[in-house]
DNA sequence: TATTGTTATACTCTATAACTATA
DNA sequence: TATAGTTATAGAGTATAACAATA
């Protein structure tokens, strides 16, 4: 994967349909798993804000509104343990989504250490009207590839954040 | 793809070596690539910030450093393009390698609007005795699939960043 | 003592808008 | 007019450290 050195002259030929090739910059760093997931990542904000616009979310706050639906009144280490997110930035998100009135905050009154949340009417539906664009996002990040090559990926995809969720500082809900 | 409503029950049964199943929450997110890629895109920056911990240096850096390499003297619109990143963060990303010593910048004296970045003797010697390091940490990202799948899955990963290129707000170098 | 959450602080990446200098 | 870069401003994610409240 070392391909520093011996890089193939830069050509500036006539049309190509990819900025990949023929450019020793970008063959090295485009060989960079690392880089790639980056600028994926980077696409995948861009085309989640430019498919939901009319409400300004971010897939990270999706996600937590997301938790929310599916199991209201979670205290918010178990949100940062769902979406892989360390409790100091799970505060963050949730103080934002809380100042748009998408969810409500208590204390927990079994353990009142812990703060729960839950999303509200409001949250819920915007959740709601958003799930399409969501998932429009979703479909435009995985649309160069066949559904085949998107099933492959997906799994590839999950294997590795699997593999890998001890090493992340936040990883998701540890293993049961 | 659109897995909402008809998730199993819970079940916390005795132990399992993955956080991915029988959560219903875990199961809705997990199945959202844009979801996987930003945990794919975390796990790498620490381990990256793991690996490189000696200098403390970012994959964006380390990427932007490489580009001088093996082109010095590029301006801030051709690094921002080859990196994927817009004038802004390019700007930010330049004054801090600046202020570390690590890159020069001058006037282009063929043009004098832009400026010009080259790699410091300094910058070279922390890319070169970082390099190991890095390679190390995208081996770790990849390490849990196998040579085979690691293969198929940057194939598949360059076909979506090379497809979706157009929808970043700062896409890296447009087709020739 | 350990855990939950907070506050404070910091860095990085990303983006928009307005501005200057230059072409 | 268009381009390169800057400054200003903002939002977001990530992290560490110190602290209070509670278990």
């Amino acid at each position: 994967m070392a391909t520093e050195g011996k890089e193939p002259k830069p050509q500036r030929s006539q049309k190509r349909p990819s900025g990949a090739h023929f450019d020793p910059i970008q063959q090295v760093l485009w060989a960079r798993p690392g880089f790639l997931v980056r600028r994926l990542n980077q696409i995948h904000y861009a085309l989640f804000a430019e498919e939901c616009k009319t409400y300004s979310m971010t897939p990270v706050q999706f996600g937590v509104l997301t938790a929310l639906s599916l199991n209201p009144w979670l205290d918010q280490t178990a949100i940062g343990s769902e979406l892989g997110l360390d409790r100091t930035t799970t505060a963050d998100v949730l103080k934002r989504l809380e100042e748009k009135k998408l969810i409500e905050r208590r204390i927990n009154p079994a353990d009142r250490r812990s703060r729960q949340s839950m999303i509200t009417e409001e949250g819920y539906h915007a959740m709601k009207s958003l799930h399409e664009s969501m998932m429009a996002a979703q479909q435009r990040l995985m649309a160069p590839l066949s559904a085949r090559n998107q099933e492959i990926f997906l799994k590839l995809l999950s294997t590795l954040v699997d593999g890998n969720n001890e090493y992340s500082r936040a990883p998701t809900r540890a293993a049961l």
